[in-house]
Order: structure tokens, then sequence, then C-alpha cells
DNA sequence: CCGAAATGTCTATTAATATAGACAACTATA
DNA sequence: TATAGTTGTCTATATTAATAGACATTTCGG
């Protein structure tokens, strides 16, 4: 359990970065919950075989994305620490799924679009390459923390009014449902975690270097015609995926 | 589709480190096809702002890698591009998963002990903390290239020759069968993303800054009782996780 | 066989990263 | 109210990363 805390150097990562990013895991292991505190940059120096300023700047990254807070003559406080567990299953839906975990859900709508589907799109849906599609931009957030960003296609020859009543009700299922689609269910997903680009970094407010999970994501009728494309990038440091099979 | 190219300085990840990303990335995507080669190195320096030397900096970690090879006057030309697709079911087992995908996929045992269980696992495997399970650490490789690292925990009790059977029998499978166990399903699985640390980064021959997918699950017999927790960590370039609902 | 286009190698310079040490400022506690 | 323990700030220096330019070397097509 107690796995060693190994910096490498020359890598092209900064050594500042590799330790914040080892923190970061730490404490959303729960490793410093006795105290709530992050040990004394000293001891993390030896730790790492860093030198102080250097634990210092990998602190003083994370202070800047509110995960902890120094105090002088007392120390750095840990002020959050999250990793929302979120479910993949048949009926994944994203508010429900994410249960009580988060008082307040938030889905945003970033762009709207009407396109001919593309290969990859257009054989998900199983339309003809050309077919009109319309395309969501989304980013979704619990308790006002970005948790992950998505686009989806959905055929817009079944479903035309899709982007007005996602603006109006907020909610794909609803709008799935005023169109005449009370309930779907997923297929087919493909799961690839990689850096993040700088767009997400952007979108999910992440710092450099950050990594997403990116769900690739098939949902159909109950007759199993496809209704949506979607791929959705997850803010790998706030989730857990969940498989329910 | 085109997704800018962008990269960002002073952000702790060296800018030939980004751009090696963004290249690997694209090679899997498919963006080279057409030729084979990577583009001109004076043709990426211009794309991501970058100065030529930053480019083959990072080419030459990439060909390092053994992803692509420079061959002076022609170009730099594309050597592997590989994402094994990965079945996460009910019924996941590692070498069938791979179908047709490698001609040889190979299991090696790094180490394996008996120890009393501690929290997490015993909770997963519902036996009581402190007894006794069998901890089975492999290696899982797919035409010589290692894709995984796991950490395997067993009842004891249950199935006290797992060590001995995996080494004569090479697969978990096998082993569970040659104690009774003729069948198995997976009951839960968990995934995590984050960027592998110095052991996993040996084992899987990774370069420094990759990202690992860890995957927990729990396999149960078919009463639904635990016989085994396990933690895998997936090279994340290296597979794709699909998931069968 | 020439020349365009590509990679390989060298030098020099600037910016970012990391180390080192000293000391100030603040907190908690004995 | 000392004092130990902690974070904050400053200076200085060495190493690594990135830019810039020049030119050599190799491949390939006209």
């Amino acid at each position: 359990m107690n796995a060693k805390k190994a910096v490498e150097r020359q890598t092209g990562v900064a050594l500042w970065r590799q330790i914040a990013d080892l923190i970061r895991l730490s404490i959303s292991n729960g490793d410093y919950d006795q105290t709530g505190m992050v040990p004394p940059e000293i001891v993390l120096a030896a730790q790492f075989g860093v030198n102080r300023h250097t634990v210092r700047s990998a602190l003083a990254a994370l202070a800047d994305e509110g995960l902890v807070q120094a105090i002088q003559g007392r120390g750095t406080m840990i002020q959050r620490k999250e990793r929302l567990s979120f479910p993949i299953s048949r009926r994944t839906r994203f508010s429900q799924g994410l249960g009580g975990q988060a008082r307040e859900t938030e889905a945003k709508l970033l762009a709207r679009a009407v396109l001919p589907a593309a290969g990859e799109v257009a054989a998900g849906l199983r339309i003809p390459p050309g077919a009109p599609c319309i395309q969501l931009d989304l980013v979704s957030s619990a308790d006002g923390r970005p948790v992950s960003c998505s686009t989806s296609f959905f055929p817009e020859g079944r479903f035309p009014a899709m982007a007005e009543q996602f603006e109006e009700l907020r909610s794909i299922t609803k709008a799935f449902a005023a169109q005449g689609l009370a309930d779907y269910v997923r297929i087919s997903t493909e799961l690839v975690a990689r850096h993040a680009d700088t767009a997400e970094l952007a979108l999910l407010r992440l710092s450099p270097g950050a990594i997403v999970i990116e769900a690739t994501a098939i949902n159909a009728d109950p007759e199993g015609v496809p209704v949506q494309f979607s791929r959705t990038r997850f803010a790998a440091d706030r989730v857990k995926l969940k498989i329910d099979t």
C-alpha cells in the first residue's frame, strides 16, 4: 500500500508537476485524512528527494487549483477532496447517476449545429453518410465544478427539435421524452484515457498535463435503433467510473 | 475533427513532451494513415508554433518508444500503431478478450504471497479482516508488448492452491477450474485514470508521464460469492476498453 | 545528375527549472 | 512568553529546456 513516491528527472515533466500529481493522488486516496493536512514541506521534500522549493512549487500549483491552502505557521490544509463515482450502465443518466453525491448538477450548452453525418457518427447512428444530424456540445458540472464535456449527435430526421428542447428542458432525457422517446438504453461504450487537449483544459478547468477519460457511447431506443452518438470527456481526477454489468 | 494542436508553456510539462503526446495521439487516430509518415519537422514546428529542434526532441522520444523511425532525406515513418480493444463485461477473460487481435498473449507471474486480508480486499471478498488470502502479481502481454499489470487476491480458505495452479496452467480461469470453480462472473468494476507511478512505468515499459487506467474488479462464483479481488493497470495508450452491457 | 526536400549535427543564446542557504513571519503549545 | 515547528521571501547558482541559425547529409523525382 505504501507505494514508493518516486519522481524521475529529464522526462519532460517538471519535478514540481510530478510531485503535485502525486500529492493530489494521495489526497484523493485519503492518505492524509487523519490530520486533514498535507505533511510539512520539509518532510515532503525528504520523501521525494528534492529541495523544499520544488515542493513549494508543487503545493502552489495545488493551491491554485483550490485543492489545498497553506497557512503560515500552521501548515497546508486540504480544502477539497473529491472523486465522484459515475455509473456506466445500460441506463446511465448524468444527473441521476451522481445520486446524492452532489448538491447541484448542471449541464450547460456550449454550441449547437446541424451538419451532415460523417463516417464514424453515421456508422454509429446507422444513418447514411451525409444525412443531417444535430450536434450538441455540453459541459456538465457538479456543485459548480466541471466534471465532463461532451459532444453528442442525434439524427435530425427523427429528433428535429433536439437542440431547442434541450435548451428549454436542460436535460437530454427530458428532451427525448418531449419528442416521443420515453426510454433509451446504452448499447455500446468505449473508453480511452489520454492527456487533455487545450480546449478540454479550458472547458474542464484542468491544469496542463491532466488526464481525461474519453467515453464514446451509443444510445438506442428500446427497439435497438440508435438515437444518440456521444463522446464524453471526463476529468479523470474528479471521477471514478463504476461499471454495472 | 481537425482539433487545434496547441501546446502551453510554463505548465511543468516540457513542450517536447506535450508535442510527443499529441503526435502519438494523431498516429493512433490514424491522422497520418494516407502517407504512413509523420509530417516533416518544419511543418510540425509551424503547426505547434515551436522551433524545429523542439519537434525533433518530441520525435526522438517517439523513436525511442519504437513508434516512429526517421530516415534522413526521406522523412519520419510510422512503425507501429496499436490500441488493443479490451472488452469489459460479466465474462471478461484476458486472453479470450483479445480475440484475434494479437498473435500471442502471455501472463507472467511476478510475485506471490499469502497475507492477511486488509480492509478494502477483505470487504470486496466478503471475508473477515485478517483472514488469509493469496496475492498474485501478474504482467500480461500481447505479442511481447506489456498491456497490463495486475494484483489479485483470492481467499486462501477456498483456493489454497491458487498460486501453484496458476504457475502450472498459466491462466486464472484454468486455475479456478482446477480447484472446482468452473465458471465465474464479474460483479463489480471501477475505473480510474491517472499517471503511471515508477513501478508501473518499468513493468509496462512506458515513458514517464504516461497514463494508466486502473480497473478495480471483483469476480464471483455463480452464486454471487466473491472469489477474486483484482486491481489491473492498463497502459492507456495501448488499449481501448469496450464495455458490453 | 542536379536540385528540392527532408533529416542530422553543430554552436550560441535565452528562458525555465531546480538546488542551496539564510532569515523573516506566523502558530501553537509547554 | 519563550520556543519549536511551520510557511513566506529573498538572493545566488547550476542544470535543463527552448529558440535561432548555419550547414552537412541523404533521398527522390525530373
